[in-house]
RNA sequence: GGGGACGUAGCUCAGUUGGUUAGAGCGUCACAUUGACAUUGUGAAGGUCAGAGGUUCAACUCCUCUCGUCCCCACCA
């Protein structure tokens, strides 16, 4: 029946045979759980792009949802794991971008209609690679409920709320200036734009007053958008320049008259003092020009060229344009300096091209009134972050919040779903092509080009998976759903979304809890990046050590929210782990299965069953508390040291079967959320075959009072000592192992050393170990001196007794001190007080 | 400019509400090895817990400051 194990774990010989036996079983599915399950458990899976690759970050993520999912499932709960993928604008289309770059052709010349049948194609073709990758890390979710977001149910999703959102008026179509990338050719949301601190210059350039031969300088690193100035702003409150407010310049080059306007929003410590002002490519001239009512020029156009405004530079590109500038101002005296400036440009969060702040017609999604009863959920705890300093960024950012810019200038995405009369050019927004304008009774419409910023499709994410709008049983059933598992990078993108929407939507928060993961570093401590060559593709690393050392690698040492770092001898480590237990499993496996009932017969017995008690408790508490690295580690401590070095060394001795596989199968159970592969076959061998009997399905363990025993902690915990003492006196003084060492003993505890006699002569490796009475001891423990007949080292000796001296001392002034014996409790001082004695006892005996 | 995190053994990290002679893994060194495992076992060396003050009988732990590293947010051209 049972299959020959062998000596080293191979991994990949039965991962996938496993997983496909889970997904086969039916399991990941709550409606197939056996039992009763009343309690909902429900994570969310957040969407990988459905063009991506498995990386890292994932795998850290993907883990520690599978941990929690795992856990829920074995404790009783009606389990669902919801895992899905995401259509990511932009990086799908410029991907496909690129392909048909390859081909010669680009997006343009193919057409809308075909441009997007490509994606399609092409996310048919490498949709499946991201979700094979998730299931090869074992993750256990529901693959009959998996979606795309952009399917059917999920467009139509968009469309509600999208509809919703519009007639009332909380999205709006807007001209202003918008974050524009030129090389993606779409409008960004704040949020997808960063800074970069960029090496560059600051011109300083004069500008003419009108009749007269003065001039006023202004500072600038753009001297190219001087074509669209509209006006020279200074502080009010600024004396140099208060006699000028109200005068107007000659704007060099265009030789437009512009005024000098005041405005308290500049800055008179920067540069000279004096701004010049382009409301139609700077966010914050645009704000300055809406107060002073003044003319908005575009120079620069949607391709990065010079627009006709630019007059003589049109065609030009941004950077000839203000090398040209640069030069023909030169020429006309009017730089009159240029220094080194370093300042945060903004960059394409995606391709890091320099923005491009520009004027367009986008739509808008007023976000105050979403954002309000999105902090009160938080406030009032409908919804916490692991860990709650990231509660705190959350409020920070919807205070400060502005009108979020839904739509995109891309082809793949959701298509806005508004309809303008061909008409009268009225928008009405409907999921399908209105039959008559309601304004002016027209026929013909032409819907939206713009397609919807992705995180508006994710941000319905939790709810729009479970069949909203309609009223799903899955609805009702697992939302709000219970955790929301994700990295700190994708906070506001994503998670304040999500809340905000859902609240909108469903009345519900989206989730109760937000676990934070920290991003994966490389071995530097820098980010892992492709380009560079730093990072560790997961998907070889799995093959190479299995994957569930994979899993134990980037848990265990994490803590939420802190970035960590990610090495390949680390992933060995935790193979070598993998590969200990499976020969514990070995080990136990090979010997006949026991009969009758389990029994608790030896001190280590009762010791091994009183630690796995502590285990069971230890691993579920910290599972609850998100401590998944304490959960693992002392999942690790105990297979390895407890169970492996001391254990089943005894059991060589006491052959207690029943304990043996007892043990093993209780650690097999805690141990599965973190290493599914390896502990379900294990399992398979231990158990009878049958579907109902695999490890995913099995019981959650709870620790048995009935064995617990404090004493036998103590005891063994003696006995410990006393054979390692032995053993360090032997590589102390280089006494091989194979001299087997006679020792003799005496004090209160023989009774203890003579019933585990076999044990410490096997562990400590003596031919004779016997009770007899002792002058001068080799050393003591608390009721018990040995002498080791061997030659004993004077120096060593000698060292021992200082540092006993020392720590006696230490102890003494303590005791000594009234504050201390006076003020501290009284337990602490009379656990200091038996210290002294103890080591004053010892002290003496070797003297 | 605002906010946050981190600084514990050579390296990567634990250290729960203040009370252990400060821990683990890797690495190093010494020794061992024909039945579960060399992806191993046993033991050792290695730390003024970044620095300086303060609170306290007692500080790695709480407070303040300094130094160092990293990150987030922000329309100083």
């Amino acid at each position: 029946m049972t299959k020959e194990l062998g000596k080293a774990y191979q991994p990949t010989d039965i991962e996938s045979a496993i997983y496909t036996k889970w997904e086969r079983s039916g399991f990941f599915n709550p409606d197939n759980l056996p039992g009763k399950r009343k309690t909902p458990f429900t994570i969310s899976m957040p969407p990988p792009n459905v063009t991506g690759e498995l990386h890292l970050g994932h795998a850290t993520g993907l883990t520690i949802q599978d941990i929690m999912t795992r856990y829920h499932r074995m404790k009783g709960d009606r389990t669902l794991y919801l895992p899905g993928t995401d259509h990511a604008g932009i990086s799908t289309q410029v991907m496909v971008e690129r392909l048909i770059a390859s081909e010669g052709v680009d997006r343009n010349s193919l057409g809308r209609a075909e441009f997007v049948k490509r994606v399609w194609q092409w996310k048919k073709k490498y949709g499946t690679r991201i979700t094979t990758q998730v299931r090869q890390l074992g993750t256990s979710c529901d693959w009959s409920r998996e979606h795309f977001t952009m399917d059917p149910s999920l467009t139509a999703a968009v469309h509600k709320a999208f509809i919703t959102l519009f007639n009332e008026g909380l999205i709006y179509r807007g001209t202003r200036i918008v974050n524009w990338c030129p090389r993606c050719a779409t409008a960004l949301s704040d949020l997808e734009v960063k800074h970069v601190e960029t090496a560059s210059k600051l011109w300083f350039i004069r500008y003419p007053l009108s009749g007269t031969t003065k001039y006023i300088v202004v500072a600038t690193t753009r001297p190219e958008t001087m074509l669209g100035d509209t006006a020279v702003a200074v502080n009010p409150k600024d004396k140099r320049y208060t006699q000028y407010i109200g005068q107007k310049i000659i704007l060099p080059i265009m030789n437009r008259e512009i005024p000098i306007v005041a405005d308290s929003r500049v800055d008179m410590e920067f540069g000279t003092g004096a701004v010049k002002v382009t409301p139609a490519h700077d966010a914050a001239d645009y704000d300055i020009g809406l107060t002073h009512h003044l003319p908005v020029i575009n120079v620069i156009g949607q391709d990065n060229k010079m627009t006709k405004e630019a007059g003589e530079y049109y065609g030009k590109s941004v950077q000839d344009a203000r090398h040209d500038i640069f030069i023909r101002l030169e020429n006309e005296e009017l730089i009159e300096k240029t220094i080194d400036y370093v300042h945060q440009q903004a960059r394409c969060d995606r391709c890091s091209t320099p923005i491009e702040p520009l004027i367009s017609k986008q739509w808008f999604l007023k976000i105050a009134p979403l954002a309000k009863p999105a902090m009160a959920a938080m406030k009032s705890g409908k919804v916490a972050i692991i860990p709650k300093r990231f509660e705190r960024v959350y409020f920070h950012w919807m205070n400060n919040i502005h009108d979020w810019c839904i739509s995109r200038q891309l082809w793949w995405g959701h298509q806005i779903p508004i309809w303008y009369c061909q008409k009268c050019q009225e928008p009405t927004a409907s999921s399908a092509k209105p039959k008559s304008c309601k304004k002016c009774h027209g026929k013909q419409f032409k819907q939206e080009e713009d397609t919807l910023d992705t995180w508006f499709s994710s941000g319905l994410w939790t709810f729009s998976t479970l069949g909203w709008p309609d009223k799903t049983k899955d609805l009702k059933l697992s939302h709000p759903t219970s955790v929301m598992e994700t990295g700190w990078d994708i906070l506001f993108f994503w998670v304040a979304r999500m809340i905000m929407l859902s609240l909108k939507f469903t009345n519900q928060v989206p989730f109760k809890t937000v676990y934070i993961h920290g991003l994966v570093l490389d071995k530097d401590g820098k980010k892992m990046s492709k380009s560079k060559g730093t990072g560790i593709d997961p998907i070889p690393m799995m093959e190479k050590y299995g994957t569930d050392a994979i899993r134990l690698s980037v848990v265990l040492g994490t803590s939420p929210g802190l970035d960590y770092r990610m090495y390949e001898e680390k992933i060995a480590g935790y193979r070598n782990f993998i590969n200990k237990l499976w020969n514990v499993a070995r080990f136990i496996l090979s010997q006949p299965a026991p009969k009758g009932k389990l029994e608790i017969k030896s001190l280590a017995d009762t010791w091994i069953m009183n630690r796995l008690n502590s285990l069971v408790t230890a691993v579920t508490k910290n599972i609850e508390e998100f401590k998944f690295s304490e959960a693992g580690t002392a999942l690790y401590d105990f297979l390895w040291h407890d169970f492996a070095d001391w254990y089943l060394e005894i059991s060589k001795i006491e052959k207690n079967t029943g304990i043996l596989r007892q043990v093993l199968s209780v650690w097999l159970k805690l141990a599965h959320p973190f290493i599914p592969f390896v502990t379900e076959e294990v399992w398979s061998q231990l158990v009878p075959s049958g579907k109902n009997h695999m490890l995913i399905v099995q019981p959650w363990p709870h620790a048995d009072k009935k064995t617990t025993s404090s004493s036998a902690e103590t005891n063994f915990g003696l006995l410990q000592q006393y054979i390692t003492a032995i053993r360090n006196f032997r590589s102390e003084h280089s006494i091989p192992p194979t001299e087997l060492l006679t020792v003799a003993f005496s004090g209160k505890q023989t009774g203890l050393v003579l019933d585990n006699i076999d044990i410490i002569k096997m562990l400590a490796r003596l031919s004779k170990l016997e009770r007899k009475d002792i002058t001068k001891p080799t050393g003591s423990f608390p009721g018990l001196d040995y002498s080791i007949e061997a030659k004993i080292d004077a120096a060593k000796q000698q060292k021992e007794v200082a540092s006993l001296s020392a720590y006696i001392q230490q102890l003494e002034s303590k005791l000594t001190n009234k504050n201390f014996t006076e003020r501290a409790p009284k337990e602490i001082v009379a656990k200091e007080k038996e210290k002294l004695r103890e080591a004053q006892e010892k002290l003496k005996k070797l003297l």
